[in-house]
DNA sequence: TAGGCCATCTGGTCCT
DNA sequence: AGGACCAGATGGCCTA
């Protein structure tokens, strides 16, 4: 593994502490060069241990970051289950996710509070819950709804970012198409992260 | 073999 | 001063 293989060079690599040079002699002069040498020698193990401890620090960081990462993909609904998304992949996809769970709660509540429920044709049309646009958090989904039917569903590639836009702030890629209802969303849609359902277009 | 993904190291910067 | 955070560099592993 290149975790512990990493790990073990590191804590081999460290250079042997450079001691005192064999051709020390004593005398005023020398003694003064010897204390010089002396201090450079601890500054140097000063140095380095300082730095060792650093990336240890730095391991330790990154390892409770990816520990993170674990539990995020861990709540994200993949398929196959054990399908292992990328870092960005998780990101990208979560944040996906969370839009269309709030998509859904907002469409509940719209219909709780009567207000006209969608057309049926209109949800049951492929890519109705693909934003191929921007699902930006805040926005209407009336925007990205008018967009739907140039969707196809489960046909994105989150793994290929296309452009610079994708690691900014910008609008996130489809991630997954969902077809069907929002319930159907939340049960399926997401799958599509990694690996489209070749059915998946309705 | 090229390209993607990842872990680690490293030096710089900022904060406490 | 020391720790946290960050970004660039490097090298290994895997897959198409």
């Amino acid at each position: 593994m290149t975790k512990k293989r990493a790990l073990v060079s590191s804590q081999t690599r460290a250079e042997p502490s450079p001691g005192p040079s064999p051709e020390e002699e004593p005398g005023r002069k020398r003694r003064r060069g010897r204390c010089r040498a002396r201090n450079e020698a601890a500054l140097h193990t000063l140095r380095k241990s300082r730095r060792v401890k650093a990336n240890d620090r730095e391991r330790n960081r990154m390892h409770n970051l990816n520990a993170a990462l674990d539990e995020l993909r861990g709540v994200l609904p993949t398929f196959p289950e054990d399908t292992k998304l990328t870092k960005i992949e998780t990101l990208r996809f979560a944040y996906n996710y969370i839009w269309a769970l709030s998509e859904t709660l907002r469409l509940a509540d719209q219909r709780l509070h009567k207000a006209p429920p969608p057309p049926r044709d209109l949800l049951l049309r492929p890519g109705y819950l693909s934003p191929a646009a921007p699902p930006s958090p805040g926005s209407d989904a009336g925007s990205w709804l008018s967009t739907a039917s140039s969707l196809s569903a489960c046909t994105s590639n989150p793994s290929s970012p296309a452009t610079s836009e994708d690691y900014g702030y910008g609008p996130p890629e489809p991630l997954f198409a969902c077809h069907g209802l929002p319930g159907e969303l939340l049960r399926s849609g997401p799958c599509c992260a990694r690996y489209p359902p070749a059915d998946a277009a309705v």
